[in-house]
DNA sequence: ACTTACCTTTACGTTAACGTAAAGGTAAGT
DNA sequence: ACTTACCTTTACGTTAACGTAAAGGTAAGT
């Protein structure tokens, strides 16, 4: 179970040490020490991915940590559980309503470039 | 052609009108004025919903600009053609791996639904 | 006349998500 | 010994995207 340092999820995910340690400031990794030094897990990098992802879809770090906490139960009671299937399904409703967009946003981008193109056509430039 | 007050527009997309104003102030948005009031265009009442699409996907303002600006080629030149095709494959790019992102999370999503109604059936509550 | 409901501009404030020093500790290589 | 390459914390700074007054104009209804 190899271990990473924070420069080394730095490189590996293209984002500045103080990134990831912003992201610990506000709760959403907690990797163990050695001494004073960070040392991050396989479990904390795959932590740090879904943070990213997050982050791509537009969340704020504060949702993707609600999502990422959905991920690890632990010693949740009942309420708890409630409460995180109506998590999850606002958070699949706005996926949803994402995915439309997206799919609106590509149709779009197909019609502005099969316009460019024709317009460079119409130019004998192409 | 019916026309938009700004409160019309802020009502229908549930955005305060400082917002729309502001949309305004970075470029945005040019409505008409009669006299000092502004009225809005169909056409940008739709390039409104443009932004708050590309705001719904984690676009910065600033993104959302370019890629309105592509669906009026309006007065543009072929090296201006040429720029857009590129930046437009670019968006394709990133709302490719948005898709990639979303279907991921959704699957996440599934598996931390089932293992909720698990975890509330073997309670015998479910 | 006066309230109500809009509209305007100007300008300072706020929050999220980091960036950027500053000041210092540790561990390996030469 | 000393440079290099990491690591640490503390703390102030910055940018985007608005929020929130403040101060005032207009137009319709009663």
């Amino acid at each position: 179970m190899a271990d990473y340092s924070i420069s080394q999820l730095s490189k590996e995910f293209e984002i500045t040490t103080r990134t990831i340690r912003h992201y610990e400031d506000l709760g959403l990794l907690a990797p163990a020490r050695r001494g004073q030094t960070r040392v991050y897990s396989p479990a904390d990098r795959i932590r740090l991915k879904l943070i990213l992802r997050g982050k791509r879809l537009g969340l704020s770090l504060d949702d993707s940590r609600e999502i990422i906490d959905m991920y690890e139960p632990g010693k949740t009671n009942v309420d708890q559980l409630r409460k995180l299937i109506d998590a999850i399904q606002s958070q699949r409703h706005k996926l949803n309503q994402q995915l439309d967009d997206i799919s609106k946003l590509l149709q779009d981008l197909n019609k502005a470039e099969t316009d460019c193109a024709e317009a460079l056509k119409s130019n004998g430039q192409l």
